[in-house]
DNA sequence: GGAGGGCGGAGATACGTTTCTCCATGAGCG
DNA sequence: CGCTCATGGAGAAACGTATCTCCGCCCTCC
């Protein structure tokens, strides 16, 4: 009785000036209890259909919204799901990662917002209050580094991590990838199918997965047919530095006859280094580069690219990360069951369960040597009105 | 004495079977209040050096991180800012405004993680529940559709709204947006410094401010100078309806001899447009579109075009909002003071305070009928290693 | 006629902070 | 010696929701 008057009695004599309405108003205008107002509006609790569509009326009425954060604070969920992006410098997520980034992010944001979650984009540089001051109910990590101490206290602290790449040493609690060392096999073979004798590589000196897989991929290819590694490598986050690695490449005296970039910029970067040196493209050099970009369709030549399917790695990745929330036991982290269905498993236990995608090679001039169209592709569409 | 022994020991007749410290048991472990340990960890209150610093050990050995919920719900604030962005169909932010949107977006993240704020993607599209259920500090719009429902009910429930594009209808704290009149009729002058006689325009179909407001400059300036206009106009969201735009516009009987694309993909469009019809850039024809992308370095000719100067805008936003955020009254949504310094206002009372922002022409060979360098532009640094 | 069971709903507690209020102690001072 | 003040810190009330527990009622069945 006493509590009772206190619940609704307190609004009454603090003085609630123009205050949003609470669920104690919603429950005091409609003449019922706080319970019946919150298993009314969340669908919950036995009650019949006339009370239910009464308190959400008048709830409508007075335009009650329920309060997040204090959703958040008793149910533990938030609904936030932190998408953490590498950064070179000042800015978040770095340059040559641009088109990638941009469509991934887009394709998580989707994802995410399908399933009731929204994205918090959280740089990995952000200073650590940052971090702390936000619920999130899991992360998603986009090529973390060896040893990433920020993923390692995330997923201390229970906190679900599902990483875009391979991770080195973190734990996470799961991955998703590429098949870059397919991918890699794939474009050499088929730099060789048009005829290529010498196949340099473009690559870059950080140490993350992508880079580091797709560059062994290349010098075990290399071994493996006998053919002397040509490669230069440069700071994929400086964009200048690109331009000037593409020149080294191709002034080298044993100058490749088809290059493999694995940045997005080196293909523009290659086609003027060619240009330069007076190399034809495809003619005198065969050109492939890993781009999402689609200005590579509108070169002269267009130029090949592989395209590792940004907008599939997104979905995947926020998927597995909900997945995991919304089938962790809040409690300890301990899994309740199977986390993911048996072909996202790699191993029985150890090792956290990866998932590898598909990429995609467009063929376009830049990398068939007799092409059987020597006229400039046809515009889209050219008479349609 | 009863409320204490519940508040301390409540944890410990409870199974706490390795939940997170809470400041409860740091407050144990330290032998004080939890009073204390808040202030000891917040830099409040009035507290000696030796105790601040020994709750702080106290808290880091316990591995303790303050609940990002609770907080929010006990002071209001969540330190989160939406960044909400149109949509067309199903995907988040439009094709047209890639570069732009995310040069933009990248800056408000380092702006608003400076200031100790996180974003939050939000596409326009969401579902109400997941907007309803994120605890907002405030929110940038980017190009709020006239009468946009979402900005009216943000805007009323008294969470700032701070749009990136002059609103229409919209009640907004405060926007941003480029001069785009002055810019329109800055190119305009420039082609006709260029020597061209009939300049067209490609725009869009779509009632965004942008497209409103450089679409009406151009109308006017045509007015002005006693030229007929010469445009085409197709949904800016459809990438493939540009190019058919472009050819559209080269078509005409009454054929301009400069034209000007209000979208990014335009430039590549329009050159292979003329390409078809064998109209040579600059000679011909002479070219300028609105682009972030730096691609248009190196097309052939290289493209003029109008950068919006995204990072500005974003930054200037992101403070803008969180400006009024800190400087507002949480209980009514009334100011407390001058929400901005006088430069950013433009009517006393009536509508909210608007910036202009300025543009950047960046002048390249396809608007210069006769460039004193007939090469082309000398590659970045080439004997440099 | 009493017991059990389903229905509809109320009470109260907990989520983990921040912060307002207030108390004890000791020093300074008239 | 008593009063005031500053210092250091404790108590407890919120913040607004979800949910666990339990209670009354009416109906039915043995």
């Amino acid at each position: 009785m006493t509590a009772a008057a206190n619940q609704n009695g307190r609004r009454a004599t603090a003085s609630r000036r123009l205050e949003r309405a609470g669920i104690r108003d919603v429950a005091a205008a409609a003449g019922v209890s706080i319970t019946t107002v919150s298993d009314a509006l969340n669908g919950k609790g036995r009650l019949p259909d006339e009370t239910r569509s009464r308190v959400r009326e008048v709830a409508e009425r007075l335009g009650y919204r329920p309060s997040a954060a204090a959703r958040t604070l008793r149910t533990g969920r938030s609904g936030l799901i932190g998408l953490t992006v590498t950064t070179y410098g000042e800015e978040p997520f770095t340059f040559t990662e641009f088109a990638y980034f941009a469509e991934m992010a887009r394709a998580a944001t989707s994802a995410a917002l399908g399933r009731g979650y929204a994205l918090v984009v959280l740089p990995a540089s952000s200073r650590h209050d940052v971090w702390s001051n936000i619920a999130l109910d899991g992360t998603v990590v986009i090529d973390p580094p060896d040893q990433d101490p920020l993923v390692t206290e995330l997923y201390r602290s229970g906190v679900p991590v599902v990483s875009d790449g391979k991770p080195g040493n973190c734990p996470v609690t799961a991955w998703v990838d590429n098949d870059h060392e397919a991918a890699v096999l794939n474009i050499l073979e088929h730099l060789s199918d048009a005829g290529a004798r010498r196949i340099g590589l473009l690559t870059g000196t950080s140490t993350d997965t992508y880079t580091r897989l797709s560059t062994e991929a290349y010098l075990a290819w290399c071994d493996r047919v006998g053919q002397e590694p040509v490669y230069e490598a440069y700071p994929a986050h400086d964009p200048a530095a690109g331009a000037v690695a593409a020149d080294r490449l191709l002034a080298r005296p044993d100058r490749p006859d088809a290059v493999y970039g694995l940045f997005d910029p080196n293909g523009t970067d290659l086609l003027a280094a060619a240009r330069r040196y007076g190399l034809r493209v495809p003619d005198d050099l065969l050109l492939v580069c890993c781009s999402e970009s689609d200005v590579y369709a509108n070169t002269e030549p267009p130029i090949t690219t592989l395209s590792l399917k940004p907008r599939r790695i997104g979905t995947t990745v926020v998927n597995l990360l909900i997945d995991a929330i919304e089938g962790v036991d809040a409690g300890t982290g301990t899994a309740t069951g199977r986390l993911f269905p048996p072909r996202y498993r790699t191993a029985g236990t150890g090792p956290p369960p990866g998932t590898l995608m598909p990429t995609e090679l467009i063929v376009r001039a830049s990398s068939q040597r007799r092409t059987p169209r020597t006229t400039v592709s046809p515009p889209r569409a050219p008479g349609e009105v």
